[in-house]
DNA sequence: CATAAAGTGTCTACTCGTTAGACACTTACA
DNA sequence: TGTAAGTGTCTAACGAGTAGACACTTTATG
């Protein structure tokens, strides 16, 4: 729904967005095995003809839209920090806080993973981006150079993460983005290893 | 964002949508006098000429927008009641739930009134809707034959709910729908005269 | 089991919403 | 005072989106 597109790209783009954001609320509404291209289109106020110029099927929509989103997340955590949100701090760097409000912006979407018959691959896909992204992105530094396993540390942690994540997504984001992010910054200060973004050097 | 339309008036009624939605962030993020056609445009990813084929300039464009709004509301309070929530009392009939329904299913428009430089005649004319729907949707009877002036009682009603909507938006809907009517319930139980919708005759 | 009802995927010709870009203004401001 | 940004209007051209038909497949129903 934002920025850059020269011309014709702009078109093509909002009509994904929009056949996106109608699977989104019928999978909420009806289940992912239910929902037909029908009425996709009927919600998204389009032509059936108009969905099958982008995409095959269903099964393609369906798997854009994950793609996109978490690529997306991918894509937040190493982006620059934006300013006025003053949860930044050195145990808990802005890739981190990044994730959490690109999740919380996006949060329409990440309550799919409240329902039972939703995106085909959520379930599995959502957390192993959330490992990619500390595999990637994040160097960790000893403390006290007690020796750890990094590929283990970095799985924990990830996963760990997640479960935060999972339980606030769960819940209704019932605490704030810097509430949350304050919560993990608590947990994280228990262990040995302080973790850092990449792009810091 | 949804079902009927012939053909063409879809694609005007989806771009008109999708300006009102642009102006809408845009409110929030920089307020009504600082905004500007370009920005508008640039947030909803279309092209300058295509706005003014639309509408005249931001002014028509945001008095479509409030207009559009408070009409749905009318709107909303005499349709059916939706199946599915079981608030529906003898006291307060579905045409309340229906104007609560509305206002949480457009949250995103209605938290404007949280902000100064905003849409031009929200806050004046969003009460007087309220008031509208009462004069002239509901009928009030008395339970026990003590005598009142009715204009007054139907004014003073509608503005004690549009006093309890007004804290319950500013406070970022933070009880349930369900909860907050149960609020009101209780709130009219006081009355000496109970009110019902017209459709019920 | 047969038949209807609903959904799927594909294709075509049309149409009208959208675009790029230019023009002559009017503000805003350093 | 000049220049950068916004406004409102207009035009030619593009192409996203539309209607509607076709030959299926799937699902539900008597």
């Amino acid at each position: 729904m934002n920025n850059e597109q020269n011309s014709t790209s702009g078109r093509q783009n909002r009509t994904k967005e929009h056949l996106k954001q109608a699977l989104i609320e019928l999978l909420k509404e009806k289940g992912y095995h239910t929902v037909t291209v029908k009425n996709i289109v009927d919600y998204a106020a389009y032509n059936r003809s108009t969905f099958y110029i982008h995409y095959q099927d269903k099964v393609e929509l369906a798997e854009d839209l994950l793609i996109s989103m978490l690529q997306g997340l991918e894509a937040s955590a190493g982006k620059p920090h934006v300013p006025g949100h003053k949860v930044y701090t050195a145990t808990l760097h802005a890739p981190s806080f990044n994730i959490v409000s690109y999740i919380y912006k996006n949060r329409n979407f990440f309550e799919l993973i409240n329902y039972d018959d939703t995106l085909p691959g959520l379930h599995t896909r959502f957390p192993q981006t959330i490992l990619k992204i500390y595999q990637e992105q994040f160097i960790f530094e000893t403390i006290n150079n007690i020796p750890v396993n990094m590929d283990y540390f970095k799985r924990y942690t990830a996963y760990g993460f997640y479960g935060l994540l999972h339980n606030w997504i769960q819940d209704g984001f019932r605490i704030t983005q810097e509430e949350f992010i304050h919560e993990v910054i608590d947990l994280t200060k228990t262990h040995m290893y302080s973790f850092k973004y990449i792009g810091d050097h």
